[in-house]
RNA sequence: GUCCCGUUCGUCUAGAGGCCUAGGACUCCAGGUUUUCAUCCUGGCAACAGGGGUUCGACUCCCCUACGGGACGCCA
């Protein structure tokens, strides 16, 4: 039979970094297996769903490339067919009609909290309903009072809970509308799903909703529950935490490779692999070696896992990533060296693409000040002879290429008799404003001839200012 | 409270009874390369939650305890 998962988040919210991750092994196992990814928002909480979360999902995933073969269903759009399945539970007794008031069970879980038990239905309208006039009822499911669920989970191994700890829930609201537990069984069953892979939190869904299976004579399916994602400090992952919708990743300058790279081996693992393509991914991903135990985001390690990408993903596909955050920064590509010349040695120094970015800037952009620790350190009063001196050698180049530019910075220092510290430092300072930059001769080359000397005469400016003032 | 689940370096993890003097990665520290920054290279610090069993032998199997998490909604 061919394998069938999904996704199926409740727009509440942004997508986060965990239910990208379990959206990502969904996929993974799917592609692997040739079978088809399904998304499908989970909306039946018309209180809470909004708009803007179902953009946000679909902004998240396309984002990351999590491309779904089937929907997006919206389960606002099959109350019909919960209904009916609701109405063909009540025919067959596996569903009832309960009259109890929110009142009154509010006070029933208060009680049995009171007296240490598990707050449970009490299962009152079960056999014998009082109809009440003017009282819309609820629907509840007839759970089995005797024996176990049990079943198989993928991902935890064999897993057991007596009938005796569930009660009779609630499918469909006094309004009519359906719950939680109905329509997932119901979609699962429409949808032809085989596996399901979700949250650890709904463990303790699973065995209802097996039990609903059953009811409907299905089949349930093989259920994995992956354990959730702790912040930073080990607590629940939070607002509190920061950048925890994954479209918040890519403002911070992530590649979606490199997150979901970073996802993929956070609770998951192939001996000592730690880079994986994603093609090596849909190989290599098994739902049994998923880990139990929840574990902690580390940005740190994100970050590294960011930067491998940046330096070795095709140049093609960084220029790509980077021009939106070119166009954030206020920086114009084409006011300078070409993105394909310059970011092979830019990459080398940058964790993220809004770092990468700013690299680029000097290239693009004049600047109207120096950094003050910078031009404190190197651009010194006695610095102004090494700066005229490469300034001359350098105009008088011919050809402005990394090689002549290097020798014209040497002949400076040997001319001087000073190190290249001298006069390289100086320069740099000169032409990028704040002290950093590839090599020299690369970054002279890429500049090029008039921006080059347009700015080491600001920056003689700058000391002879500078010389001014020590008087 | 009841039930379910979990527990290897600070973090992500390897480990399927002898291969473990517990390995790798991130971070951190110390060196080296680099005129800067970064990259890169070398080395270092650092963990089997505790207690009982089972076994010739336990990180690995069983039990208990502790700790952590989840669930207990007319939320999903």
């Amino acid at each position: 039979m061919a394998v069938v998962t999904r996704f199926a988040p409740s727009p509440t919210g942004y997508l986060h970094i965990g239910g990208a991750r379990t959206a990502l092994y969904s996929w993974l196992f799917a592609r692997q297996q040739g079978g088809k990814f399904v998304l499908r928002i989970e909306d039946t909480d018309r209180e809470r769903s909004t708009g803007e979360s179902v953009q946000a999902i679909f902004d998240g995933m396309n984002w990351l490339g999590l491309a779904h073969d089937e929907g997006p269903f919206f389960q606002t759009q099959r109350f019909d067919r919960y209904k009916e399945i609701v109405q063909q539970l009540l025919d067959a007794g596996h569903a009832y009609y309960c009259y109890c008031s929110k009142e009154e069970l509010d006070a029933l879980r208060e009680q049995q909290w009171a007296n240490k038990e598990k707050p449970r239905y009490n299962g009152k309208c079960r056999d014998s309903a009082e109809v009440r006039e003017g009282v819309e009822p609820v629907v509840r499911f007839r759970n089995p009072l005797e024996g176990n669920v049990v079943w198989q989970d993928a991902i935890r191994g064999e897993i057991s809970i007596s009938n005796g700890e569930l009660d009779d829930l609630i499918i469909a609201r006094a309004d009519g509308t359906p719950t939680y537990n109905l329509t997932v069984v119901v979609d699962d069953i429409d949808m032809g799903m085989t596996h399901v892979v979700r949250g650890d939190d709904h463990i303790n869904n699973t065995p209802r909703q097996i039990n609903i299976y059953k009811a409907l004579g299905a089949e349930p399916p093989v259920f994995g529950h992956v354990p959730m994602i702790l912040g930073e400090d080990g607590s629940r992952l939070s607002k509190r935490h920061g950048a925890v919708g994954v479209m918040q990743y890519r403002d911070d300058g992530y590649l979606p490779e490199a997150v979901l790279n970073y996802l993929v081996r956070l609770g998951w693992s192939h001996g000592d692999q730690e880079l994986f393509s994603i093609d090596q991914m849909i190989e290599l991903f098994r739902l049994e070696n998923v880990n139990k135990a929840p574990s902690t985001f580390n940005t740190e390690k994100l970050q590294w896992i960011n930067q491998q990408y940046i330096k070795s993903v095709p140049v093609e596909r960084l220029i790509e990533a980077l021009t939106w955050h070119l166009e954030q920064a206020g920086i114009d590509a084409n006011n300078g060296p070409s993105l394909e010349a310059l970011l092979p040695e830019l990459r080398e120094r940058a964790n993220t693409l809004v770092v990468l970015a700013e690299a680029c800037r000097m290239f693009y952009q004049d600047f109207e000040s120096f950094n003050e620790g910078a031009a404190k350190k190197h651009l010194k009063v006695s610095s102004a002879e090494a700066l005229e001196l490469v300034k001359t050698k350098l105009a008088a180049l011919d050809n402005w290429e990394a090689e002549a530019l290097q020798q014209a910075v040497h002949d400076t220092a040997e001319a001087l008799e000073v190190g290249m510290g001298k006069v390289g430092m100086p320069l740099r300072v000169a032409v990028s404003g704040t002290g950093q930059s590839p090599s020299i001769d690369f970054t002279l080359a890429m500049l090029g001839r008039e921006r080059t000397l347009a700015r080491i005469d600001q920056a003689l400016a700058y000391v002879a200012q500078r010389a001014e003032q020590a008087r």
